[in-house]
RNA sequence: GAGGCUGUAGCUCAGUCGGUAGAGCAACGGACUUUUAAUCCGUAGGCCAAGGGUUCGAGUCCCUUCAGCCUCACCA
């Protein structure tokens, strides 16, 4: 396809040649474009990169001033011009969302974290020097300005500038001023770009932050203590997952980063922090999908004399207090559906929902058996607990619409659980769910060294590693020798309440930079 | 890790039966002093994800690779 005229080397520059002409008029022209305003900008005497700006007001709050615009008794009726306008000055700095033209008049709208606002820019109300540097301002750039808060005859709440101030030249092409970022990938990877130009997303972020607020708000008003235990674990244990592996050169050792932050918080327990929590960051090395990334973020809690019951009260409160945080009602939307929050939250029995979903007596083994064999489970070996386990998973989960208290589970598929004083067969647990979604899961936590040193063990046999829920930890076991006061403890996903309190649908739209591969 | 779908201008998307590329926004030039998805006239912008193949001819068909999305598995 390709002829070879003339030497090699001179063929590569004259084609090199036509793609950095070509760029030059593509996408580079773009940024040149915006370079020769940067130049300008410059020129004028102002830095394109800004500077210090004092006493602006959020764009959210002048919008809220607009009450103090005085409308003048009359209007010139000979003219048709409305009735003249007084309204206060206001100091504002935003970046520039759209921009209209309209001969010697520009209109921009400026946005910045409360909202956004129009500005009006007249060449002969601002004078030649800001007319000048109004010329210099494309799309995304960011300026600040001094001016009247008025109505325009079309009614606009709108700043009429008298003073331009430049803040920060953009020499990107900024996406569709209406459409924003949809591509699912790029949203990710520029991070920045979607919250500032695809609707929502800012809001979204900003939500994420109020509800932790608010979990911390609630844990303190409970007389709760954040603490920040290590992410770095010799044994990573407190859950069933692959952990990811690192290395400490100093120490040569291997360590994994965290999978959750039971143990560690436990040992505060022991130590005499009644009322102790963490929020923070653990990490997993499995599969990624809309509900799932491997970092996320965990709250546990853990109190001392209290017990699954007193985390279920605890639970209730931090979540409606969350919602009440981000000003919404108890009846949130999700989907195409409505999730009601409404407290106290329905409390069922592992039991009884297992009979109801399932169709089968949880006490009829044969019964269960079968079931689980006719759904396709392999069930040979295995405890019937587990094999209960798996087809309530599979029949009762699901179907849970919630939110729903799931409590008293099978004691041996919980190794780090109280048993029920009556009935050894049961453990004092339970797990949240709300939209088939699993939201929090709490025990009573056991803290009988023996038995957890012999549950340990047990987990161990005839398991693989990566499955068992609790890996022998030798110094965790030594901390419950010295007495560790008989707890309540919960676990939330954090991740996961933030997405049915923004009406979510995957992981990735709340976690702001989601793991993703890198770029080629 | 398995299966399905997707990748075209800076952004959002068309592209028929295989005949070497289109729109809107953004950009550039021009008109317009209360616009608001501003409008109108004109201009420019593409290694069609990357690499191979089939063909006279590939954005289009086939193979490989890369990335994303969805479903499943693991899990919260």
């Amino acid at each position: 396809m390709t002829k070879e005229n003339g030497p090699e080397k001179a063929g590569l520059t004259e084609k090199q040649k036509k793609i950095a002409e070509k760029k030059a008029r593509g996408a580079a022209k773009l940024e040149a474009d915006r370079r020769e305003k940067l130049k300008k900008i410059e020129e004028l005497g102002h830095d394109p990169w800004g500077g210090r700006f004092d006493n602006h007001l959020p764009i959210g709050e002048i919008r809220s001033r607009e009450g103090e615009i005085v409308v003048g008794p009359v209007g010139d009726c000979e003219t048709g011009k409305a009735p003249q306008q007084t309204g206060p000055k206001v100091r504002a700095a935003g970046r520039i969302v759209l921009r209209r033209k309209k001969g010697k008049l520009i209109f921009m709208d400026i946005r910045d974290w409360t909202g956004t606002i129009q500005l009006f820019i007249g060449k002969i109300q601002v004078g030649e020097e800001n007319w000048e540097l109004a010329q210099c301002l494309d799309l995304a750039d960011i300026v600040g300005v001094d001016g009247e808060l008025r109505r325009t005859q079309t009614g606009e709440l709108t700043i009429f500038v008298e003073q331009l101030h430049f803040l920060c030249k953009s020499i990107e092409t900024p996406p569709d001023k209406h459409k924003g970022l949809h591509d699912p990938e790029l949203r990710q990877r520029m991070r920045y770009l979607d919250l500032i130009h695809t609707e929502g997303s800012l809001e979204r972020a900003l939500r994420r932050s109020k509800i932790v607020q608010s979990v911390r708000n609630s844990l303190a008003e409970e007389c709760f203590v954040e603490v920040e235990g290590p992410t770095l674990h010799t044994v990573a244990g407190g859950a069933a997952a692959k952990p990811f592996a690192t290395h400490h050169n100093a120490l040569d050792i291997d360590l994994n980063l965290r999978i959750a932050l039971e143990l560690h918080l436990k040992r505060l327990l022991v130590g005499g922090i009644e009322r102790v929590y963490e929020l923070g960051r653990v990490y997993r090395n499995e599969g990624i999908s809309p509900r799932h990334n491997p970092e996320f973020t965990m709250l546990e809690v853990y109190q001392a004399y209290g017990d699954y019951r007193s985390m279920m009260d605890l639970t209730e409160k931090i979540i409606v207090d969350a919602i009440e945080a981000t000003g919404q009602p108890l009846k949130l939307p999700w989907n195409d559906t409505v999730i009601d929050f409404t407290p106290p939250f329905a409390r069922k029995t592992y039991d009884e929902l297992f009979e109801e979903y399932a169709g089968v007596s949880p006490d009829d083994e044969a019964g269960i058996r079968a079931l689980a064999e006719k759904i396709g489970f392999n069930t040979a070996g295995k405890h019937i607990d587990v094999v209960k386990n798996e087809v309530f998973e599979e029949k009762v989960e699901d179907a849970l619409v919630g939110p729903v208290f799931v409590c008293d589970y099978p004691a041996s598929i919980c190794p780090l659980t109280k048993r029920k004083k009556d009935n050894p067969a049961i453990a004092e647990r339970f797990e949240l769910f709300i939209q088939g979604m699993e939201l929090a899961n709490a025990y009573t936590e056991l803290n009988d060294p023996d038995l957890q040193e012999e549950l340990f063990a047990k987990q161990l046999e005839g398991q693989a590693e990566e499955d068992s829920m609790a890996k022998m930890d030798n110094d965790f076991v030594l901390a419950l020798r010295h007495g560790m006061p008989p707890a309540g403890g919960l676990g939330i996903g954090i991740d996961r309440l933030v997405m049915l309190l923004t009406d979510s649908a995957t992981i990735r739209d709340i976690i702001l930079f989601p793991l993703l591969r890198p770029e080629g």
